[in-house]
DNA sequence: GCGGCAATGATATGATATAACAATATCAAC
DNA sequence: GTTGATATTGTTATATCATATCATTGCCGC
């Protein structure tokens, strides 16, 4: 299951690209919508790195092989991308990840390397229960949240 | 204590401005750092709003009186108010509040009303410690982190 | 009052994101 | 297979957020 390795160890990347590529095709279509060239060009970008990029690195990539591309094309493949749930932006750099958990209509949950730059989407139960306490608490209906956990991924840890 | 009550509930709020500069002014002056004019008119403006306010805002209001304020004198005066936790920042919304819980090493946590745009700061063990869980259930050390809950205030959910 | 450092002034530019309208592609209905 | 409605992309311009750089001024200990 490539989609549940560690960014921070590892791996055969390029079967995580191809499996994020595939489960997005059957997401699309499922939900008929259209992943277009671009679209689909866009998330493989996105998915070829661990760590999130911004949209103009985005853009430069794509303009290699697709000329015509500008600010817009970018910002729209990556709302449509936000929206079917298959990438999420790292607010805290203004930045873009594959989502590691398609399907289950979550909000991310980070662990961000300030050494290394890898990002891990964790989705934990604890976290979210402990915001929906905390917030209840405070009389406050939660709609969606934004954790951006930064520090030391296991191995700069041992650097 | 005004620094406790909810944003989202009526209350005298310049009685919040004047107890969170004075505490300003007794921070800085235990760490020995210097809150100048600038800077606590930049504190102040950011209290007169408990939404979170943006940069350029700030600028507009800073420069009816001064007259040579610009984006260099904010992010300044801004950058200086993070570093000595007087303020923090939203990071998905590029806006700065102030901080409800100053003198504590502490990263925020914040209930954000997608209505009416209060920001509440909290501080709830119970989301630390989760946090906590969470990242060492993955080899992570927390050094910092971003919790911005997205939802409605007590009052707006009554509307 | 002078030397060193912190703070501010001033100019320019970099980085991120969206508005607005035109052109084209897709696809269902006929 | 043409037409019309809608979604997507192209194109230009601009809005918004943030920092680099160097000059000038102010503060403070000596």
């Amino acid at each position: 299951m490539p989609l549940t390795v560690s960014p921070a160890k590892p791996h055969d990347h390029s079967l995580c690209i191809e499996d994020a590529l595939a489960q997005a095709r059957l997401i699309c279509e499922q939900r008929a919508v259209r992943l277009t060239a671009i679209r689909e060009q866009v998330l493989g970008l996105i998915w070829q790195s661990h760590k999130p990029i911004g949209a103009y690195d985005l853009l430069e990539q794509l303009a290699k092989t697709h000329h015509a591309a500008k600010p817009p094309t970018i910002y729209r493949a990556l709302e449509f991308l936000q929206d079917n749930g298959l990438i999420h932006k790292i607010e805290s750099q203004n930045a873009f990840l594959g989502c590691a958990h398609v399907g289950g209509h979550h909000h991310g949950q980070f662990l961000i390397c300030t050494i290394c730059g890898t990002a891990q989407e964790i989705d934990e139960k604890i976290v979210s229960s402990a915001l929906e306490n905390a917030s209840q608490a405070h009389g406050f209906k939660i709609q969606s949240f934004v954790i951006e956990i930064k520090g030391l991924c296991a191995t700069c840890q041992d650097l």
